[in-house]
DNA sequence: TCTGGGGTCCTAGGACCC
DNA sequence: TCTGGGGTCCTAGGACCC
């Protein structure tokens, strides 16, 4: 059997931890430039306040109903999120971290029994409740995940093992679950998806369960007729076996706060990206082969339509900040557009390697950049993040995200720690 | 007025090869 | 009139996820 292990409301457990004053209040947290809600509590779901909502849009049933709002503290997050990881992998040998908020895990037949011990310690030692689901497969398992969230209380197992917060699913209370599910809710299938099945009069999992599968797998492809065997209980999906894998892109992009014009400007955001890019790379011995600069419109109105990137192959694969900010720079030169408001930049490097296959390169790098690069990190790392940059990111402030409510960092700096006062 | 960011995987189509 | 067949590799773009 495949566990999936699912933090409740992640950003907004993990902004409670240090406000327990905010436990039982209506709690959001915002995304970029307080842009959108990305996390709610149970009381602001109990509204009707979807996922993913621009705040605008919802601001006066915010103010009406006195919810609490955060902007996105990424590092809090993260650095709770590893504490949970952490508290996972003391319970089982083998997890595959998923995403900030989830993670699988491989079941023992004889750890079944202790699934809800197991939930209770790791809420014991992080603080932040979660939610546990058991199944054949891993999209089995995110369904026996969602209902040990919505009521964990109700017993889907035969096996009498389901406590608050624990589903244990197996395939005969699957196919009985099925009759009532949508399609749209599993894992995998989403709005195009939906919207293909429903053209062709399959509304219900139950429907979708009893196609054929040469049949799904013309209608929806090879990633169709995955979910198809998956929910079936042939599992496809296998646990990753290494967490370390090498990652295949990194991005970083942020949205203007208000539009931008000015090529200088633009130019001092692609900057900055690049130079975050370009440390994860280091950080973790890679090189990369491709590069590409996004610099766009809004979404929405009359330049949404627009392609707003520019790529170039690497002939040289490379992590050195300063070759990169050269290419960044010719890459600008071709794609801008003084008539277009933009109001989006980033980066993206992708064509990754470990450093060390590619330094067996034909050709031969500018070395002296590198160490520099590499020097430029020894001294951000020492006196902290952004002492040194380079000349091209000034003038940050104009581009800068708005962030108006985020909490302190309260577990990695030290500044910002929380403090206990005894009377 | 205001609308997130960081990823993965698949597919179709073009360039190129013999 | 009529213009090969079989492959690989790369890229852009779409769908989906949290």
């Amino acid at each position: 059997m495949i566990g999936l292990m699912d933090c409740n409301n992640f950003f907004v457990s993990c902004e409670r931890l240090f406000r327990p004053d905010l436990r039982n209040r209506p709690v959001a947290v915002l995304s970029s430039n307080d842009g959108c809600i990305v996390a709610r509590s149970q009381e602001v779901k109990d509204l009707g306040i979807s996922m993913g909502v621009p705040y605008f849009q919802v601001q006066d049933i915010c103010k009406k109903n006195d919810i609490v709002l955060f902007s996105s503290n990424f590092q809090l997050y993260r650095d709770i999120s590893k504490r949970v990881m952490c508290a996972l992998s003391d319970e089982f040998d083998h997890c595959e971290v998923y995403s900030v908020d989830e993670a699988f895990f491989d079941l023992k037949e004889d750890s079944v029994l202790k699934l809800e011990e197991v939930r209770r310690r790791i809420i014991q030692k992080t603080g932040i409740p979660v939610s546990i689901g058991i199944a054949p497969t891993k999209t089995l398992a995110k369904v026996a995940n969602n209902i040990a969230k919505k009521n964990g209380r109700l017993t889907m197992s035969t096996m009498g093992v389901d406590g608050e917060g624990v589903c244990v699913l197996e395939m005969d209370e699957w196919r009985t679950v099925a009759k009532n599910m949508s399609c749209g809710s599993i894992w995998g299938i989403g709005r195009q998806t939906s919207a293909v099945l429903t053209q062709n009069g399959i509304n219900t999992i139950s429907e979708f369960l009893a196609l054929d599968r040469s049949y799904v797998r013309r209608l929806l492809g090879v990633v169709g007729e995955r979910v198809h065997m998956e929910l079936q209980g042939v599992s496809v999906y296998a646990l990753g076996e290494l967490s370390d894998i090498e990652q295949e892109s990194y991005t970083s992009t942020r949205s203007f706060h208000s539009t931008i014009q000015d090529k200088g400007i633009l130019m001092s955001a692609l900057a900055h990206h690049v130079s975050e890019v370009a440390e994860k790379l280091r950080n973790d011995g890679c090189v990369g082969s491709r590069l590409t600069i996004i610099a766009k419109g809004s979404r929405f109105g009359d330049f949404s339509h627009r392609d707003g990137t520019m790529s170039t192959p690497l002939i040289i694969p490379t992590n050195d900040t300063f070759v990169l900010m050269k290419e960044v720079g010719h890459l600008l030169d071709t794609l801008y557009d003084a008539t277009v408001p933009y109001k989006k930049a980033g980066v993206v490097i992708s064509g990754i390697e470990p450093q060390a296959m590619a330094e067996n390169s034909l050709f031969t790098e500018d070395t002296r950049t590198q160490s520099l690069s590499f020097l430029e990190d020894e001294i951000n790392k020492k006196f902290g993040r952004g002492v040194l940059r380079h000349g091209a990111t000034l003038g940050e402030k104009k581009w800068q995200e708005r962030k108006e409510r985020k909490s302190p960092n309260y577990t990695t700096s030290w500044q910002e720690m929380a403090v206990v006062k005894a009377k």
